[in-house]
DNA sequence: ACTGATCAAAATGTCGACAGTTTTGTATTA
DNA sequence: TAATACAAAACTGTCGACATTTTGATCAGT
């Protein structure tokens, strides 16, 4: 009931994903086969295969006779994933140091001056500056030359729902600290010196991370177990 | 015709995981549902949802109205994945300083010694030698107390069939050389030195694929594009 | 009121069948 | 002989249906 053309397996992936990251399906919810089927249109056939693409992605697990479950990543997991995350990152760096052209190089200064002018303005949000860092980190993604890498570094982030990106720069000296340590990044890039570059780009996450971690302690934390019925179908991290 | 219990989709996954790395289906060759199903005495339906499994792991490619095909690494992106298994060993290597305790410390001695022995002995095999290392990487594997980075390096070579392990151990020198850098690593561990273990770790890493690359350019090339028909059903690397 | 058994409704897992596309083998033509 | 055209065969993608398991509510007993 929603498009023309039915969608294959990998579109439906794509469609499933969405939806958890939208929220409308929350951690731990479950995911019947029959009302995604109704709910786009198809069979059960290519949902099933949807959800196990998504298996593999760890977006959602599979348990047997029971379905598919949003995967509710527990905080430990989740600051695992950081760290991981935070290598690969690293190594996109050392990468780009390596590997980027002349071209490149000066389309990360220029990204560099719009974050400055980002960071100075008063009225900056949190979101217009986090989208000025996708910006920059956008033309690494293209100078280190590594399309699998890139495709990793996405896939880490993809199921912590982007939570901690903008927390890290909800204040305007959180974004001005943010600056000084992509100016550094800049000038290790500009130098093509890998070593440097990587680890800058190691602190500049962890720290990241660790300013949304501050922050997020703040908020509710969220549910462990849900019981639908009496007996089973619980989440199991 | 081959088990009492039909085998679910993941275990299909795993069955024909095996049969690629075990050489019985090439890169490039083509994945028939029907083959594959009448072969495991299951339906197409699980079948499907296994090659999905696989090819979220990238051992296989789907191809539209074409089916599935056992992945061709190409040579540039074999390199691309090792690069970046070499950050993940690293950080490995990292979290081992960290979080080892005195017994898997300890542990990791006895192991090294198992493989001073072994390189040592004149007649110790290839084969011999990489398992004693599988062994003491394993201590490491617990020691870091991340089984998804575990997970996640393991995955890395999986899709490489593990060609690259024995091959860099093939000569007594090898093995003497390689025992050295084991020893650098061991020493690193046991100060509880992250930076300098995971250095390490990452120069061990590329030293091994490097030596595994230089032999493997010995080797026949295998082959590129594979026309099974008249028309198409090649090899999109 | 609380625990435990009972049973219909609903969901999963699997299969066989059908439509549409690709592949293949054969026949035709230059 | 080589290239093309064509039709049969094989395969993919999808669907609806059936068996088995799980679920959620009802009901009886302590």
């Amino acid at each position: 009931m929603n498009n023309v053309s039915k969608l294959s397996p990998p579109e439906l992936a794509q469609e499933i994903r969405r939806l958890i990251q939208s929220g409308e399906f929350k951690a731990g919810d479950h995911l019947g086969t029959v009302e995604l089927a109704s709910r786009f249109g198809v069979s059960r056939g290519p949902v099933r295969e949807a959800l196990r693409l998504l298996e593999s992605r760890h977006l959602v697990r599979v348990l047997p006779q029971q379905g598919a479950f949003v995967t509710a990543l527990a905080d430990e997991e989740a600051q695992e994933v950081m760290e991981i995350r935070e290598v690969l990152f690293g190594r996109l760096a050392e990468l780009t140091a390596e590997r980027a052209d002349p071209e490149q190089l000066a389309a990360i200064d220029e990204r560099l001056a719009n974050l400055d002018r980002l960071a100075q303005a008063p009225d900056t949000t949190p979101h217009a500056f986090q989208k000025g860092t996708y910006d920059y980190i956008g033309i690494m993604y293209q100078a280190a030359r590594s399309p699998r890498l890139v495709r990793m570094i996405r896939d880490m982030t993809e199921g912590l729902g982007n939570m901690y990106g903008h927390l890290s720069m909800a204040t305007r000296d959180m974004r001005l600290a943010e600056l000084k340590t992509y100016q550094v990044l800049t000038k290790a890039l500009k130098d093509r010196d890998p070593m440097r570059a990587g680890q800058q780009a190691r602190r500049m996450h962890s720290q990241g991370v660790a300013r949304a971690r501050e922050l997020q302690t703040l908020m509710p934390p969220s549910g462990d177990i849900v019981f639908k019925g009496r007996r089973r179908r619980q989440v199991v991290t």
